[in-house]
Order: structure tokens, then C-alpha cells, then sequence
DNA sequence: AGGACAGAAAGTGCATGCAATTGCGTGATG
DNA sequence: CATCACGCAATTGCATGCACTTTCTGTCCT
């Protein structure tokens, strides 16, 4: 291993951690569209060889994460305004399966997870934003893992990060109240209320998210690779 | 390089090459669920070194065409039943949207070139099974390709190639007589009929699609990857 | 000052090599 | 005859090296 550091953590997968990394990084703003991510810096980072992250990229690239082409750096994807609206549309459509499966089964257990989940998030409102949009993204990956349904998890979750990424491209920064008293409405409507309103209620909710942050409005943000990269190794 | 044929074939580019043709080989049937893909028997069949090979089994576990497990070959992945039926919910709700697009809005030039298609099918109905198969997805996929929206073009891609690999897994060979009606049926009322006609037929025509295929029915094939892949090299 | 260009620097594309892991055949054992 | 142990062959995991492409930079010419 040519870094230093002893990063023998016993990697379950290594790939994946560098993966998860910056797609964490890129839900939260770290890392913002047209970032570039040379492969070398980028197994640096992680302590793991260029081939690793190459391949890291690979799937970040098969996500709609990272833009890819041959024999240039690899950068965070910039979705344009067409992109973000055929995204939402399709998680739109994504979610309203998952409230599908989900209308008046919902355990008293998974109301409570739910809930802890919206009061983490109320908690974090005057926090750091990263930290709002993950915990919004994580209600919505929670409930998809509550269909059970491994497939549907995994293009909701694929969707929501492509979500995110298209908010911190063309939105502004995020505004976190509307989307905690919505996301309560949701969960009791899913699990008392008639199938429809519940679709129809997510529909909104997330129709209403889009809406909220089309209006621009730039942030300056840290621009160094390897100290926006360091909470996520 | 080291195979000795001349693979220089101008690649755009190698590692979609392969992975199109694994895809393709799936999707015929070519190659059955719990076939083994050794990395270098792969390199082999498309002239390349492990290294893209195994890029590309990657990119294919993303999709969820290929199981990958750690130190362990390579094989096409088995969905079960609850898989596909996953798959198939999603596929619907997908398919859906792509209708809602298309709805009154086809050119005459789009509904010459869906017919021409449905012509084709009806052409291979006597021919090989993979080719009906590979007619009738590329029917599917052509459709959400004349949405102009790439994202979702690239899901409904992904989730039909999905569901050919559950039916090839789970299902009968495939009864292509059926689809092709329904096809036709399908372009009109996309054409004019209402929206909704228009989604409910989607919906139907892929759930008796599903239907059809779920009674079991082993065919023997040949097992052996490298003159099974070779017409998709 | 401004732009074109050459060379250096940085980065990717890919094959290969070596260590580690798996799994399979073989033979010993109850 | 079935079962288990063990060792070798097959295969993956990953880093490194080299060729080629792009990008940056400093210089020279106008």
C-alpha cells in the first residue's frame, strides 16, 4: 500500500465505502456538480489504489452521479433543468408504489422509526444544511425499506440521491420546515388514510419539494478535494 | 494483446461492448440464470483483459443482471418470484409514465417506426425465441426512447431487461403471438385514445405478459460461455 | 498586450503480476 | 459406503507500470 496510514480496517468492501462516500458527499452539497475527481486523489482519500476508485466511478457514473468520458476526469454530474423535472416525475411515480404497499400496514414500530426519523430532522433544522437533506432523503429510503421490497428500494434510493444532487445543482439551499410537518401528515396518512389520499398526498409533498427550491441562489463553498472528502472516508 | 484475433475493432468503447452483450446473450436466453462468468473466460470471448471484464460485471450487478459475491465467480443472477414480481410492479409504474408522454403526441413518422417493429416480430414469430424476446423488449424500449427524456429511457431499459431475465428464469419460453396484437393495440390508443385507456392497456398488456410466462417449463441449452457468447462479441 | 505553440505535467486506459481465497478432487478414516 | 481432511488448481482482489491523451504553463512572435 503506498499511503502511509494503516487503512487495513478489516474493509468489508472497499468499493463501496468510496461509493457511499461521495454519494454522501454529493446529498449533502460537499460536493457540488462540475467537482472534479481525479482517481488518484480520490484512492488517496480512501487509501485504496487508483484501480478501486476507477471502478468506484464506474457505478457513480451507471447512477447519473459522476459524468464520465474517456480519457477525462471524471466530475459530479450537472443534471439540467430537463433532467431534474423527468427525475422528480419518475420518483413521483416510484414513491406512490411505495405508499401502495404501504397504506394501513404500517406497524406501530415502523410509525415510531418514522417518527424519530422526522425528529431528527426537526432537531437538525438550525444545524448544518447537509445534515437536513440527508435526514429527508433518509425518510424517504426508510420507507421504501418498509415495502420490503429490495428492488423498489434500490431505484427509489438511486433516485432520491439523483434528486438531491439535481436540488444542490439548480435549487437553492433547502428549506427543511415545510418538508417535517409534511413528512408527519405522511406518515399518518399511510397509515390510517384511504390509499388514494396517500398517493396523491406524496405526490404533492414531493411536487412541493421541487417547487420550493427552483429559484436559484448561489453558495460559495469549500473547493478542496481532499478536505471536502475527509468526513466521508 | 494477447489473444491472437485481431479485436481491434476501432472500440468505442470495450467495457459497454461487453456489457451490451452479456445483456443481449440474457435477454435471449442465451444465458440462463446461475451461469458462471469467470472474469478471464470473459476477457477471452471480447478480446480484453480481465481488468474490463470485470468492470463490467460490475456495471451488470448494478443493474442486477449478474450476482456478484466476494471471491466467488461471477453468475447470472436468479431472480425469485417475489423478485419478479417486484420488478414487474415497477416496470408497470414506469411504463406508465412513459405512456402519459406519448399520448396523442406520436408522429406519423414514430408510428410507422413502432409498426415496423411490430412487423418485425410478427416476422420472427417462427424463428428463434430469442429473437421475439429481444423484438419485443426492443418494442418497449423504443417506445420510452420517443419520450425524449434520457433518464427515464435508461429505467425502463434497465427494468425490461429485468424482467426478460425473471421470465427467462421463472417463466415458459415466451408466447410472442399475444404481445404482438396487443402491441398494435397499443400504438393506436397511444395515438389517439385517452390517457387513460391508454395507461390501463399498458398495464394490462404487461401484467398478461407476466402472466403468461409464470408456469415453468425447463429447456435444455447449451452450457458452454464461450460459444454462447460468441455471437454477441 | 494578446494569442499561438511547444513542452512538461497530470491524468486516464489498460494489461499484467502476485497474493489471497475458494472449491474441488483425492485419499484416508470411521 | 459415506464422511471428513487436506492440498492443489482455478479464480478473484488489488496494486503497479507503461502508453497514450488531455491540460496546463511559460515562451516567443506579432
Amino acid at each position: 500500500m503506498t499511503t502511509g496510514k494503516t487503512t487495513t480496517k478489516l474493509d468489508g468492501d472497499r468499493m463501496s465505502a468510496i461509493c457511499q462516500g461521495i454519494r454522501r458527499a454529493i446529498l449533502e452539497g460537499a460536493l457540488f456538480p462540475g467537482d472534479r475527481l481525479p482517481e488518484d486523489a480520490l484512492g488517496e482519500s480512501f487509501g485504496v489504489s487508483r484501480t478501486i476508485a476507477r471502478h468506484a466511478l464506474g457505478q457513480l457514473a451507471a447512477e447519473g452521479l459522476v459524468d464520465l468520458r474517456r480519457n477525462r476526469i471524471a466530475m459530479v454530474a450537472a443534471p439540467t433543468p430537463a433532467d431534474a423535472r423527468d427525475i422528480f416525475d419518475i420518483r413521483v411515480g416510484l414513491e406512490q408504489q411505495v405508499v401502495k404497499h404501504l397504506v394501513g400496514q404500517l406497524t406501530a414500530t415502523q410509525i415510531r422509526q418514522l417518527k424519530d426519523i422526522v425528529q431528527q430532522e426537526h432537531d437538525a433544522r438550525d444545524g448544518p444544511e447537509g445534515a437536513s437533506i440527508r435526514l429527508a432523503t433518509e425518510f424517504h429510503i426508510k420507507l421504501a425499506e418498509m415495502t420490503g421490497r429490495p428492488i423498489l428500494v434500490r431505484y427509489v434510493t438511486e433516485i432520491c440521491y439523483r434528486a438531491g444532487l439535481s436540488l444542490s445543482s439548480l435549487g437553492r439551499p433547502h428549506s427543511s420546515e415545510c418538508a417535517i410537518s409534511e413528512h408527519l401528515l405522511l406518515i399518518d396518512t399511510i397509515a390510517k388514510g384511504p390509499a388514494d389520499k396517500a398517493a396523491q398526498m406524496m405526490a404533492d409533498h414531493l411536487e412541493a419539494v421541487a417547487a420550493r427550491a427552483l429559484l436559484g441562489g448561489e453558495g460559495t463553498r469549500t473547493r478542496d478535494l481532499v478536505s471536502i472528502l475527509a468526513p466521508y472516508t
